[in-house]
DNA sequence: CGTCCAGGTCTAC
DNA sequence: GGTAGACCTGGACGC
């Protein structure tokens, strides 16, 4: 890393750690999700460890992220969210005057202060840009609370928080589907022009119907959205490492073996 | 150079 | 309740 700084007080240590175990999900209780895989032979190799998402430091952030992967290609993702965290979020000490790297991602009140220029000429965020900014100053001042979503299921069940998020500007069935996840709600597929054509591909299809795919998972109730996810990501694991140990582990190089997506 | 479309959503029928 | 058309952008592709 390029980013130096004095090393952390014995606070901000713990602060730092609670934040890595947060954002890596390490204290996550799949047990219920593995209990269903081991009988399912092609996805049995989940229950070495496998399933917990990167997900971000905040509701908000992972809304915005989303909204930046509908409707486009992957780079033009990476771009916008570069974009916005380069110019809109706050720098920590000793990062590069530029680019995105020691950079926090930006809060609600940096992007609402932001006019329409920044959305359309440095982010080129296109027509997203509405929605951003929409989002933005509604949470920014008040009148939507997107955090109190992360929230219990008892509390807050996955209907409702579906409900209420699919009522944000932009965000449809496939956004409030992925913004769920990264909520550790697996009840809904992230059903998209990759996922779709990607399960298709693993069964040795040319075309499959959503209401196949749905019922290839049903058997895994509340967890089948995350059951579909690592069926199509498997690719992406390395052969070997049993990640078993991750929650528990003191210290280390836990996350290098991690898989999610964000 | 024009068309298509990528990790969709909204509006108007 | 289901379905065309429009929507920003910029790579990929065909001509």
């Amino acid at each position: 890393m390029s980013v130096i700084g004095p090393p952390p007080g014995r606070e901000e240590g713990e602060e730092i750690l609670a934040g890595v175990k947060y954002v890596l999900r390490l204290d996550e209780d799949l047990s219920g999700f593995y209990a269903l895989a081991v009988g399912d032979p092609e996805l049995s190799w989940v229950t070495r460890g496998a399933g917990r998402m990167v997900r971000g430091s905040t509701v908000f952030e992972e809304v915005v992220k989303t909204l930046c992967t509908t409707n486009c290609a992957w780079s033009a993702t990476i771009r916008m969210v570069s974009a916005l965290v380069e110019h809109l979020g706050e720098k920590a000490p000793g990062a590069p005057e530029t680019g995105p790297l020691g950079r926090a991602f930006p809060t609600a009140h940096a992007m609402a202060g932001a006019g329409e220029e920044f959305y359309r000429d440095v982010a080129r965020a296109g027509y997203r840009g509405r929605y951003l900014l929409t989002l933005a100053r509604s949470v920014a001042g008040g009148d939507l609370d997107l955090e109190s979503l992360d929230a219990d299921p008892e509390e807050l069940p996955d209907d409702e928080l579906y409900r209420r998020l699919v009522a944000l500007p932009g965000v449809g069935p496939y956004a409030a589907a992925h913004v769920m996840m990264m909520l550790g709600r697996y009840s809904r597929l992230v059903l998209d022009s990759w996922t779709r054509p990607t399960y298709a591909r693993l069964v040795g299809r040319d075309e499959v119907t959503d209401q196949e795919i749905e019922g290839r998972f049903s058997g895994y109730g509340s967890y089948k959205g995350l059951a579909f996810w690592l069926y199509l990501t498997r690719g992406w694991l390395p052969e070997k490492p049993d990640l078993r140990a991750i929650p528990y582990l003191p210290s280390g190089t836990a996350a290098e073996g991690v898989q999610g997506s964000s």
